[in-house]
DNA sequence: CATAGATTGTAAGTATACTGTCAATTAACA
DNA sequence: TGTTAATTGACAGTATACTTACAATCTATG
């Protein structure tokens, strides 16, 4: 019995736990997003913004949240940030005054076809030290721990719940 | 022809890139933390932290966030929240005039033993979706991809590196 | 139609995460 | 030895991410 007076655990367990490889691959997916894109100024979640507007036209701030599973009092700056570099519109519903309509400016919808070979490559990047099949084995369990973990972090809404009434006309 | 403007990309093509499930992943990680360990008010980063410092007591600031692949500018504020919560202690360095080495106090080895079962818990309810077998391939594919991606995100120094005179006493 | 409850946007406050810059100090070197 | 270079900790500034709170507005109900 000689002393060990402390051991709980060690840096090498937090290493290897899920929590800890999540943290640091999301760093290292920024830092890889924003090294690629560094020409166009946009952050990966002002990006994501872009792409839902672009894809439902005329969401509200709310209903974005939802769709990229983005903190609902964050997005505030977001879209403000957005709208300051002119790639997007706030438009008033007619039908109801609480609410502000998202929509692309033309400036908006060309900075996003100019970004896309920038983000495709940066996604490409970050997979790129495993072998195929293991990118595809890796995407494949974490789009379906993501899936099933969907609960977990709080969304105000679920992204097909938010679009009820969006796109279909209905 | 009938129209089709703006076909760039869609939301859908977000959600299955890898830049996205990391982030969502991480989010949901955070969340399920969070909530394991809300009766001891730390986070995973000061969490990372104190067990850093536990196990390389008299470590300085530049070499933990090494440690924990942690920016070292935002490791100030971390390091003074731990210390306001007595938690950790800094000392000067006798022979350095710039350092200020860290320590874990009493209360801060004694809440590092207290919530490692929540954190425990935390890490097994994030993978808890996922078939065991399923469980381990995804962490092996993590662990790979994070190690082999190490110099993307800049971090000061490697985390070996940090710690060549720390520990063995030489 | 009046009121309670829900929704929307906004803001304040805390905590990462990163980019820079800076002064104090130490180390390297001419 | 004296100047330069590197290191350390601190700070300012921007951008997520989350909690709670709040006023304006809409909906549901009596």
């Amino acid at each position: 019995m000689p002393s060990k007076p402390l051991p709980p655990i060690t840096i090498d367990a937090v290493y290897a736990a899920p929590g800890y490889l999540f943290r640091r691959m999301q760093q290292i997916a920024v830092s890889i997003f924003m090294e690629e894109c560094k020409a166009f100024d946009l952050t990966p979640v002002q990006y994501a913004a872009l792409v839902a507007i672009h894809t439902h036209p005329g969401i509200d701030a709310t209903r974005l949240s939802a769709v990229i599973a983005f903190d609902r009092s964050t997005l505030g700056s977001v879209i403000e940030r957005l709208e300051a570099k002119a790639y997007i519109e706030r438009k008033p519903a007619p039908e109801d005054k609480r609410i502000k309509l998202l929509y692309l400016t033309k400036s908006g919808a060309a900075i996003l076809r100019e970004i896309i070979p920038a983000v495709e490559r940066a996604q490409a990047r970050m997979l790129e030290p495993l072998k195929p099949a293991d990118r595809k084995a890796l995407m494949g369990l974490l789009a379906q721990l993501v899936d099933l973990n969907n609960e977990a972090s709080r969304v105000p809404l679920r992204a097909e719940d938010a679009l009820e009434h969006l796109g279909k006309g209905g």
